[in-house]
DNA sequence: GCAGTGACTAGTA
DNA sequence: ATACTAGCCACTG
């Protein structure tokens, strides 16, 4: 179920404050995963619905919303972001440089 | 235990 | 600028 590595992510993605967004690498690298950004990719497929982690507030290394298999869970993404101020550009992507979450050199775990 | 899969990324063309 | 490729490795059947 909840792996330690799974929980690991969660945690880092728990920190990513409101009206802010983080890479599946950033998370990555925050948990100490290594740069394994699809290990990040598939703990957010995994997490119940009923969490509480902003798993919305993750998005790819375009600054774009990256989920496949779920093309319904993409829209509500968008919308979850507009509504903490997220403005997304042409093709649905957001600017990174203005709202990425900085955690400069500050690891989590 | 092995093979396939993937909400990724960085590199190359 | 976009499109394709290889590498990555935990998870699943």
């Amino acid at each position: 179920m909840t792996s330690p590595i799974y929980r690991r992510i969660y945690a880092v993605v728990q920190r990513i404050p409101a009206g802010k967004v983080a890479t599946y690498g950033q998370i990555a690298r925050l948990a100490d995963l290594g740069g394994h950004a699809r290990q990040v990719g598939y703990a957010m497929h995994a997490l119940p619905a009923n969490s509480h982690v902003p798993w919305h507030r993750v998005v790819n290394a375009k600054g774009e919303i990256s989920i496949r298999s779920e093309p319904l869970a993409a829209e509500v993404q968008k919308q979850l972001l507009e509504a903490e101020g997220i403005i997304f550009e042409k093709h649905s992507k957001i600017n990174l440089h203005r709202y990425r979450w900085q955690t400069g050199s500050v690891k989590i775990r």
